[in-house]
DNA sequence: ACAGTTACGCTACGGGTCGTATCGAAAGCG
DNA sequence: CGCTTTCGATACGACCCGTAGCGTAACTGT
């Protein structure tokens, strides 16, 4: 999880991997019960049974303890190819507001992205842990679709990559906005709308039947 | 900009109104130099030239300061009638990115937004402070693109404001996330590729001219 | 078994910010 | 000139920060 790979260290008293899982634990409730603007590293130490300066030892700050905490909490997306384009995005859709949904998840992301405006290693932490690990599900969908013949092939990588980043801030953005932004649920007939959209574009997207 | 909005209290000393604005102003300044989290009210004060107190008196605190110094950057915002939807989307997304590129919207904004998640009345001031207020960019576009006959006219008014709020997630969501969370730049080809998305869907998306 | 090395828990500390209270002076109104 | 409200200044206890010091625990190589 953080820079000590394998096996940096082969002697001395090993870091214990249970105290690393509690206090990543001990956040994320702490973001549930308090956010982020009243969580305290003190605290934090205190759920998980730990001293403060363990905490510190292991991480820089609150910020990059965060990122840890809710990186995880995204590791449990996977796409559900479920034979058609549209089918596949609403379904992405939906388990990503899922977790969007968590209050551990809307509290910590936005706030650390906040600061990650400052902080440029922050900014690279989130984008390793989170954004890029991520992106997976938008070149497994392309394929899939691709395979299907339901997108062209895409032969230049550069151009393929463009349009792959700017599906995945389409969708995350969208996701995201509607969830913290406009603070509205994401209901399935807004996934089916969002997958109308990009799908059929604007013009030909006939109003769904009424619900 | 708060409770006080003609003539409540016709006697006594009043309140000073440029002190609102250097306050305001002194928030953004603050916001430049050291972010979000090292902002403290009381250099906001000092910056501002009033006592610590006067602040409090009218801001119950850093997060409802920072709501208000952050609209008013959002109130530039205009739809350029460029005579065709593609161009008013691409106009507005660039407008747009262009506020978020600057520091103080940029800290400010998410952060208000990421606290806005455990506090309701934060959330309803944001809404009516930045979000409803600029959802006219939508409804403008929206007007002129029916008149231009590239949109379908919509009569139930319960599907288009769902269309309206619909939209409005995926586009300042797009740009939002491709300015904090990808932290890439939006340009012009990255605009045109969003708008490219939102008329024709993502099948019909060629790739755009190299360059 | 023993020395060497690293992690751990605990406690304590100076420094900074918070939000509030208090007070006298200033600014408008009748 | 009285009344009301705001303003500036200062002081205050409470809290959290991040670090330092120390003795103990865990693991490794010889």
């Amino acid at each position: 999880m953080q820079s000590r790979s394998s096996a940096a260290h082969a002697t001395g008293r090993p870091r214990s991997a249970a105290a690393d899982a509690a206090i990543l634990e001990a956040t994320r409730a702490a973001l549930v019960e308090l956010g982020w603007s009243k969580l305290t590293l003190g605290d934090v130490a205190t759920r998980a049974g730990v001293a403060k300066t363990t905490l510190y030892r292991r991480w820089a700050g609150k910020n990059e303890l965060v990122v840890d905490a809710v990186a995880e909490l995204f590791d449990e997306l996977e796409l559900p190819d479920s034979g058609s384009l549209a089918a596949d995005i609403e379904g992405v859709v939906l388990q990503f507001a899922a977790i969007l949904d968590r209050p551990e998840a809307k509290s910590g992301l936005m706030a650390v992205v906040a600061e990650a405006t400052r902080d440029g290693a922050l900014r690279a932490r989130i984008r390793a842990s989170i954004v890029d690990r991520q992106k997976r599900l938008v070149l497994e969908g392309r394929a899939h679709a691709q395979a299907r013949g339901e997108l062209p092939a895409e032969d230049d990588p550069g151009t393929a990559s463009r349009a792959v980043d700017l599906i995945f801030d389409v969708v995350a953005g969208a996701v995201l906005h509607r969830t913290l932004v406009s603070a509205e649920p994401v209901t399935e007939d807004w996934a089916c709308g969002l997958a109308q959209i990009l799908l059929q574009g604007l013009p030909e997207s006939a109003p769904p039947p009424p619900g």
